[in-house]
DNA sequence: ACGTAAAGTAAACATTCGTTTACTTAGTGA
DNA sequence: TCACTAAGTAAACGAATGTTTACTTTACGT
């Protein structure tokens, strides 16, 4: 019978492999990358993908779940010994855009593959994808909004903009840091010059 | 010679062909729609594309740059008669969401498809997107903000922000008119409660 | 009526891709 | 040492895709 500890001589290859299928999905989207490129990255054959995932989509999941899982981490730590409902938020606006703007593989993938456009695994995908914006539900439920506000769409029109940041980043000076400030200042105060503000 | 009128008995298929591509390109994106779909959507044969377009990728430069200007052609009118630079940016956002979130197939490409994942034609669909997005530039300059607001910024965060919404529209009861006029609230005046306001 | 050229068809072409199969290699436990 | 099994290879499979080719149809100008 094989030991419990996982089996001796695997240097998991299939770490090594969803690494590569990270970087490649990140790069270059699902459709553009093939099974052969994943696996020469590794220096592989095609057919020796299928040892460690049973076909390509269960390797873009597997890469999901992780993006999913680390970056949920980050931005916990992120906002751990933090008190102020405004600070909370733009420190996991800022660990968010780190993650998807930093040449993080993992973390880009959740951006760059959308889950509408790979047929079969969508509802999988989605349902990661969900529970990672379930955390900034909470964030923005804490917030003292004007009564009667919509926290739903303001959630979903504040991870619009922070989703799209990587089809843009890098043609201007703005850093991730500059890029949380202003869109928590503008969340909580607007941008309008206070003698024209009203409604 | 032929007459400068167009040709007498064309009944334009070319057209017929580049609708029945924005509908596909929009619902199901451009890697999973086949030429030989958009053919048969019109009743023809995949050869016969090849008539009227010389290339799969020459058919979606021209739905693209189709979408740019009915939405520009849109916005402009929607826009013609307002003077505050709030309201003028408020119509042009309703405007696009109207084109973005109805199924309108043109418009919908626009945020469907992502230049960035056609290779070759990325150019010439960046240029198209460009031309697009100046008008919003104009718009956002318009506004009495803050002083050294980084426009450009707010630009990108503005139109991240809509870009996105096709992917979670419809869970929820907003409309065109509702999330435009929060989004513009938001970037005018802010979302905290009056008392909560700092910085 | 007739020649012309655009419009369209049917079929094949040349790749490419995800996946499978048959076989080989090598480390492990008994 | 020896049987077992995970890991990997090389090659093929089958389907799908963008595109081309040879041929047919059809409406127009003269």
């Amino acid at each position: 019978m094989r030991a419990p500890n996982r089996p001796s001589r695997a240097n998991n290859r299939s770490l090594e492999l969803r690494d590569a299928a990270a970087h490649l999905f990140a790069h270059r989207g699902y459709d553009q990358t093939t099974v052969r490129e994943i696996a020469a990255a590794c220096g592989m054959t095609a057919g020796a993908v299928y040892v460690h995932f049973g076909s390509k989509h269960a390797l873009l999941i597997a890469v999901y779940g992780e993006a999913v899982t680390r970056v949920t981490k980050r931005l916990a730590v992120s906002i751990a010994t933090l008190d102020c409902p405004w600070q909370r938020l733009e420190s996991a606006v800022r660990a968010h855009l780190e993650a998807v703007l930093q040449p993080n593989d993992y973390a880009r993938v959740m951006t760059r593959v959308l889950p509408e456009d790979v047929g079969e695994t969508r509802t999988e995908l989605i349902a990661l994808r969900d529970r990672y914006e379930a955390l900034f539900r909470a964030l923005i439920t804490e917030l003292p909004l004007v009564p009667q506000t919509d926290c739903g769409l303001v959630r979903l029109l504040l991870l619009g903009a922070i989703n799209w940041t990587p089809f843009w980043y890098g043609h201007g000076g703005a850093t991730p840091r500059d890029i949380a400030h202003l869109t928590v200042t503008l969340l909580r105060n607007g941008l309008a010059q206070p003698s024209a503000r009203s409604l």
